[in-house]
DNA sequence: TTGCGATACCTCGAACCACGAGGTACGATA
DNA sequence: TATCGTACCTCGTGGTTCGAGGTATCGCAA
């Protein structure tokens, strides 16, 4: 129950999130999805294949995402797109996260509620 | 595992890093810190008793918080401020919190990694 | 005085999710 | 022929949030 240095976890529903947004700018394959998510974000953030695959899996079944197997250099990879419904939820998820940062941060900057600002 | 509809959680140790904000700036007691951070967000953010209290004690079992009864009106409270141990947590997860926002916000406003600015 | 709502504390179990470890398989390079 | 990188996957663990529930006191109203 001590240090869990690593990465203090703020982190729920942002995987799902930063997948959604990534699939969403162009088609993707998991494997490559752990690795954009790392490089994009210069490591800030890091999720692993464990986090990413059952993601994945959970969004198609949702009707989120749709799936086509495709072969490059003999290596099978399964890219993933957004339906109508991905997008939709995308829109949902990044509305909701810009709502919690802001008032986070209106939090951390030491604001009193409906002070300030109109 | 059906619906969990009421709140997309990106909740993880929000709570934690709120509390301990509202405590940097003023002594409070559980219920207070319940009804502060309700309305200091406009309802963006509510969290429960059931989330508060224990963040408390465990807050205070490490040796961030300390506490101090008192009693109002007839009716007791328990007083909570951070401690040095605290107010380092808080710096900490504080600076977490705005790396990781600034990522997402990265990613979500289209971004490519090390482009632009300099 | 009885009842109810607000105040104020608390705990428990369920649900969820990220994480790491581990497992398969293939291609290329050493 | 090893070993590394690619590419897929699952499972168990653990940490956290959440809601429901429980106790007690105060003040107000019926």
């Amino acid at each position: 129950m001590v240090a869990r240095e690593t990465n203090p976890n703020f982190m729920n529903g942002v995987p799902e999130l930063l997948i959604l947004r990534l699939l969403q700018q162009e088609e993707m394959y998991g494997y490559e999805i752990v690795q954009a998510i790392r490089s994009r974000t210069d490591a800030v953030i890091a999720v692993g294949e464990g986090v990413v695959y059952p993601v994945l899996h959970g969004l198609e079944r949702d009707g989120a995402l749709t799936s086509r197997r495709k072969t490059v250099n003999g290596r099978s990879r399964i890219y993933y797109s957004v339906t109508p419904v991905g997008s939709h939820r995308l829109a949902d998820l990044s509305q909701a996260w810009t709502n919690l940062a802001a008032a986070i941060q209106t939090m951390l900057a030491g604001g009193q509620h409906g002070e300030a600002l109109q």
